[in-house]
DNA sequence: CTGAAAGCGCTTACAG
DNA sequence: CTGAAAGCGCTTACAG
């Protein structure tokens, strides 16, 4: 019978296991403390010493292990995405643009969908930030506009980076994407086209997005000394059956507008579907302009006019933020802190009949 | 000046840090190790000395951290996800398949998303799965179909469950998908609305999931008396663009087919633009089926039949039988081990003209 | 610039 | 059924 534990070989390195702190710090001749200096990038070192060290590092293929570090530490290498948006392309997008940021690090991506409503909300989250002693968490909207969220991080210091139309937090803390941007680009498109009367379908207003999106929009229609009259404005849930909903209604006016803004892109399919529904044809009845610029709009048809938010860089930019707290190197992040909505022209927006 | 280090207090509990394993064991007047065993629902407690133990834990909210018992374990307790699946809804319904059979223990998610033919590919998941001491990974198609990766995992001593349209594995490893009766559902579909000039388009048959949903068709089409002919049977490559040109070339056939059953959503809504551009009505000219029941076929107009698979169920299927390894209920698990797609009927598929 | 000691919060052997 | 010792692989705090 074989003995299952294994033996140390002749030099000391162990078979079949991955080398430790003190397996370099024997095979260089030092402590392991110098080690570990050199793992964390300390200046303590002297040039000659840190090349030999990183010379066996190498040779060896060592990697610390994120573990020890982190009980030592008292901080893990795990960063946490906290999110409650429901589109999975959005999700999934900006789930890449984090684990770009963190590509080359030994930091890793753990997720938690949530939902906001739930009562245990808060105390979920205190436990999972706690238990796991996060390194950080982005924090896309909604949550990222959750104040109470934000006073349970604080309180248990772990730091954040917080993603949302506006600037709600220092820059540090902030992806900044400006929402309202879009709105505005939404209505010149339409306005440009010669529209002049456009209605708009909006979000929950309890969204800041829906809010920034939707006041961009009337800003961009005063440009053209348009306003949104009350009639043509309503708010929507965001989803494709809220979107069918209140098109059929703005369909349903005389006379109704020729062009509609919606404040996501499920409820511009929703549009789709009210105008199959009422015999009215996109773009020749009305014009469509939707926002996310999803999947989804290059596969209805006709293909929809969408605004573009860099969803990924969003992810990456606040990852970074995240990780460049470990070097002291703010000056370089600020530069990064913001980002602006984009239209992308398909064919569901033309000119208005006559 | 307010001195930073946190000072013990009268009872020796430091105020805002967690209790640990030893505050439970003074506080219980036992030792450590025997706090760990109830943590670890170890048989040798009697019951007294365990209540007594877990009353103070419930009291003080303990819980264990996950950093010093997996350096301890020399496991984490982390789960992985590793996957190259490009279908945001797949990927983000399986994710929450997996945290919701991870929800109440002290699991966590990490995710992994890759490509295959990176020639650092399993250079990089060796060392992702080395370095985290992963508990485990999930393995989604056409990932669990890479038998490279999977020596790798076993090299390291890395638990997996696979999830396949077939049995690659032992059940303890494995959930099968039976696309195949997915494909047969599809044929039998179309046979019954009286179609028998029916066309497949599938995906590229590198990938199990389209060979076995290409032969559940064939198979579904011999039922009826039918036969796949060489010219109605294309293969594309799971993408919108491979799916218009496919769909092209067989509209263009005399006679054409009067159905077509498509490998995934994707492809299914690349038939329905080459539809319109031939000028041709789904259902009235031809019939379309899809596989994935993405959001999409909800969007698309005609509605589109397709076939489902339950994504979410497959993954909490895969992460229970992970961490059912830590106890021993094998039997149990073993019961859920098969998955079988339905077909959804909509508006894209009816009885052909004539 | 470098190191010996103590510790992060747990568990695995080994005793009893 | 219970515990004292040693250890998981790192870092902090303190010396020098």
């Amino acid at each position: 019978m074989i003995s299952r534990k294994p033996r140390p070989d002749s030099e000391g390195e162990r078979r079949g296991k991955r080398p430790t702190i003190n397996d370099i710090a024997r095979l260089a001749q030092v402590s392991k403390k110098t080690v570990s200096r050199v793992i964390n990038d300390s200046p303590f070192v002297r040039e000659e010493t840190r090349e030999k060290i990183s010379a066996i590092i190498k040779e060896l293929g060592f990697a610390p292990d994120p573990q020890a570090r982190g009980l030592a530490f008292r901080r893990s290498f795990l960063i946490g995405m906290i999110y409650d948006n429901p589109t999975p392309q959005y999700v999934v997008n900006m789930q890449q643009g984090i684990l770009d940021a963190m590509k080359g690090t030994s930091f890793e991506l753990v997720i938690r969908p949530c939902n906001r409503q739930d009562p245990h909300f808060l105390a979920d989250m205190r436990a999972f930030v706690e238990r796991q002693k996060l390194f950080g968490v982005v924090l896309p909207p909604s949550v990222s506009e959750d104040e109470r969220l934000i006073q349970v991080l604080d309180e248990i210091d772990c730091p954040y980076v917080r993603i949302a139309s506006i600037a709600l937090d220092e820059p540090d803390a902030m992806v900044v994407t400006h929402d309202h941007v879009g709105g505005m680009e939404a209505a010149r498109h339409l306005t440009r086209l010669g529209h002049t009367r456009i209605a708009h379908i909006s979000g929950p207003t309890l969204f800041r997005s829906a809010h920034e999106r939707r006041r961009g929009f009337t800003q961009g229609l005063a440009e053209a000394g348009l306003k949104l009259p009350k009639e043509f404005d309503r708010e929507a849930a965001y989803t494709f059956e809220s979107g069918v909903e209140a098109a059929a209604a703005l369909l349903a006016l005389k006379p109704r507008p020729t062009a509609i803004f919606c404040g996501n892109d499920e409820m511009a399919a929703g549009v789709y579907k009210a105008a199959r529904d009422a015999g009215l044809s996109i773009p020749g009845d009305v014009s469509v302009v939707g926002f996310d610029d999803s999947a989804m709009a290059s596969r209805l048809y006709p293909l929809l006019t969408s605004v573009k938010l860099p969803i990924h860089d969003m992810g990456e930019m606040a990852a970074a933020k995240l990780i460049a707290r470990t070097r002291e190197r703010r000056a370089h992040v600020q530069e990064k802190t913001e980002v602006v909505p984009e239209l992308v022209a398909r064919e569901s927006s033309a000119a208005p009949k006559g």
